[in-house]
DNA sequence: GTGCATTTGTTGAGATATCGCACAAAGCTG
DNA sequence: CAGCTTTGTGCGATATCTCAACAAATGCAC
């Protein structure tokens, strides 16, 4: 923290609460300390601190985060124009197609969904806006990594594992990167079984009035109803129509 | 900032998050230091930070918040067993009814937006996981009102302003209050157009294993479509059959 | 249980960084 | 260019951080 101007108070306390995870939903102060790195002491003041201020719970021995805690966060979702505007588009092209439809943005070496329209249930997993999947091996990440200087989508390759979530996932960032120059030039990714055995996605690029791309959306079908070839014969032409669609609203 | 254990800096830093909200996704350092009380110098510290870590960005003039402070709020989302539980019961609720669903919790004198199963659009507002609303006019939230100790409930309407959101909104806190009594008689609460302008609302508990409230359920209907009696005739046995349901799954 | 080793929560003091104020610099506007 | 608003920057006062020590709690072997 020798760099004037930033507050290291701010920083350990937004790190301090970046330990809570689904696995680690109820923690100690040493628990903090350790997961953090921040000092016993230094972790105990965060915590005091954010239970002072509502932003956690406090039994005398562990602390939980509280739901103010998502104050935060959606502000910043709602600061975004796109889930309103893409939210009735989403809605109509999934009771359409009947399939399940999403947008997501990049974050990092994951994506965050937005917004999403489901119907039935292909994934185990449950998605909702604020849910996160690796961008390596999701079509929508593969659509977003491609819209990114090479370099850049290289730096993000490089700095995740890239692991395996199922014997089709391509683990290998060369490969990756050869099918990202696949997708600039045809405009779409597809993904066949790659983050979920049983799933096949296909994503396209949402992009602003000036053609930049923002977001992704995808649709995402059962592998045992439909074929590859289905998703693009069927299911890009919509996806294309509702980019169209998108483009024009965007500024 | 006197007592001891508080760190001001992070207090600091996360009333200057909280001042993005969706009327100003954009603000510049003059701006956030109004709207928080921060001094100038102590908001663009905070913000200069924000920016280091990545929960911002900068362009030399404005400040944005960006994806990555999601995951503050999503540790706490994951945290929750309840949208995973939920979702799919709430799906099948809402594809069965034809009307939108919701499972809501408090956080003070809000409901918030855990999970939503949506169908037709009645309300003008998208609503999703995070949104928030006030508890007083909700039926969710006067269901999660009735649940607390009568003098929790008074100090949370005595706290709000209670302002009216259409003509129908019950602004008297002894109304609403009275209303809460007979809610705990009933089982359930109901509000005709009082978040909204043609928008009808029945809710009932969410009960664990141990019969304590733990959130709300709600379904809304078009008001021009269904009538108070509808809402209690048809809707409300499925919401006590799900109830029920969830009541056997949490712990 | 008892004794011992380890972990955890808390406290204090010096070193260090931040806060808020005042002022300088830089844009805007007419 | 004057007047106003906004942003950037030293500086003393003040609060926090680090590190250590210590007490309480916990775990464990027997």
């Amino acid at each position: 923290m020798l760099e004037r101007d930033i507050m290291g108070g701010l920083a350990k306390g937004l790190m301090a609460i970046e330990t809570f995870t689904a696995e680690r939903p109820r923690q100690s102060i040493a628990e903090v300390s350790a997961a953090s790195g921040l000092d016993r002491a230094t972790a105990r003041r965060c915590l005091l601190t954010l239970a002072h201020l509502g932003y956690a719970d406090y039994d005398g021995k562990y602390f939980t985060l509280t739901p103010r805690i998502l104050r935060l966060g959606t502000a910043c979702l709602a600061t975004m124009p796109l889930p309103q505007v893409v939210q009735p588009l989403l809605d109509q092209l999934s009771d359409e197609l009947g399939e399940s439809s999403s947008v997501s943005i990049l974050d990092g070496a994951d994506i965050v969904y937005v917004a999403r329209a489901a119907q039935r249930k292909v994934m185990s997993i449950a998605l909702m806006p604020g849910s996160r999947l690796p961008a390596f091996c999701t079509s929508m990440g593969r659509v977003m990594l491609a819209a990114l200087p090479e370099e850049r989508a290289r730096d993000v390759l490089a700095a995740a594992p890239l692991a395996p979530r199922t014997s089709f996932t391509r683990t290998d960032p060369e490969a990756v990167l050869a099918e990202l120059s696949r997708i600039r030039a045809d405009g779409y990714a597809l993904i066949d079984q790659e983050v979920e055995l049983g799933l096949r996605s296909i994503a396209v690029p949402v992009l602003n009035a000036r053609g930049a791309t923002v977001a992704a959306m995808n649709i995402g079908v059962s592998a045992t109803q439909q074929s590859v070839a289905d998703l693009v014969d069927l299911y890009l032409p919509a996806l294309r129509r509702v980019q169209g669609e998108l483009r024009a609203v965007l500024r």
